[in-house]
DNA sequence: ATAGAATCGGAACGATCGCCCCGCTTCGAA
DNA sequence: TTCGAAGCGGGGCGATCGTTCCGATTCTAT
């Protein structure tokens, strides 16, 4: 604290004293290039890169993230808080009268698809040799529950066998994400995620 | 399985000199040790802690395998060796009169069962970092070659569906044994594989 | 038993990478 | 315009890990 003159308002949260310009523009900058980099390479590029990339020393990135799982937190936090927005308006298409099981096979490809091409949503989703901290595992226990609500619905309307539970598809999406990254950039995808969906459906009687 | 006995390393004219008797000793600690820790921690554990475990020093091991991928290697191409030898059983099953959907499901289940228990195969399987070699890769490729096989005798017998390929397979098998080993050592296995497996199957046309 | 060589062990090296420090630059309020 | 301080950059520290080196040790042919 202090016996200067000037007695600030603001002795509580730190969150309050505006950023200076460019340091707002610096921090934007590492995030962007965060984004690029952890979605191209997962979380096993080098901090440095990333400070080339945005243009800034990586004395920079530490002053605006206290440390590299911090940042690549944020960046999968963000991207993971979208996937759940999109499995709430899946839910929200159920409730004003859509197909509980076109719901849930939409977001499952939705899902899969996305975080097939972000090696790291990959990379938090497997775990490999992530800590995720409050800020992520909150947010993924958003995405786990939207993802819960939703298999309960579609197993509800007998689209989806009833032996199986969020862990099992969070296991299955896991998987099918490190099988789409194994894969070169080749192979459309998809075509994982429809066998996997195949195998999720209620034995249906379709016959001739 | 993986009780493969090591055929003289493979590098050129080494049959010349019997290795000595401690030497030999330690060459197979080494491998032991190595099997053990890269199956229950994969390609990340230090060398030294192998070294450790086999009860030498770090310079013993580099005097039998020239560098630590090699090493993963030699483990890792025994295991796989095994695996294809169970697919080969699995087709002179076949040729002697058994269910083709019957032997290609119940491989498909010990595959990943086996695999999914060994950080070391997962991490190949994935292709965590590794970068596979010469002997590696040919014993990978009998794998799928064994596996391709058994694939078509179960499409010819209408047993799984034909829009899938062994790309598609191996996809599928990374991504079941990535998935079983993100799951804590909880969770009885083959939960996945059965949902795999009915997604493979041909469209059935079960009684109304 | 003995010498000579094969082998061992573990200290040391070098590269990588996360993170910190500090002198200099740049902002922005007065 | 001025000047205090927020912010910056990048060199550097420390830890980890793969690999190498070499003096000490152990084996085996004689």
């Amino acid at each position: 604290m202090s016996a200067m003159s000037e007695p600030p308002p603001e002795v509580t949260a730190r969150e309050s004293r505006p950023l200076r310009a460019d340091a707002r523009r610096n921090r934007a900058r590492v995030l962007e290039a965060a984004r690029e980099v952890f979605a191209a390479e997962g979380l096993a590029v080098p901090l440095d890169e990333i400070a080339r990339r945005a243009g800034v020393g990586a004395g920079t990135v530490y002053r605006h993230f206290p440390t590299k799982e911090a940042l690549f937190e944020a960046v999968v936090t963000d991207r993971i808080k979208a996937l759940t927005e999109v499995g709430r308006e899946a839910l929200a298409d159920i409730a004003a009268g859509g197909d509980p099981g076109e719901a849930f096979f939409g977001y499952l490809a939705v899902v899969v698809a996305d975080a097939g091409t972000k090696m790291d949503l990959a990379d938090a989703l497997v775990g490999a040799g992530v800590d995720l901290q409050r800020a992520t595992l909150d947010a993924a226990g958003d995405l786990r529950g939207a993802l819960g609500e939703l298999l309960a619905r579609a197993q509800s309307a007998d689209a989806v066998r009833t032996d199986v539970d969020v862990a099992d598809l969070h296991a299955l999406v896991a998987g099918a994400v490190a099988a789409e990254r194994s894969r070169g950039a080749g192979a459309r995808p998809g075509r994982l995620t429809r066998i996997i969906s195949d195998g999720l459906r209620t034995a249906r009687t379709t016959g001739p």
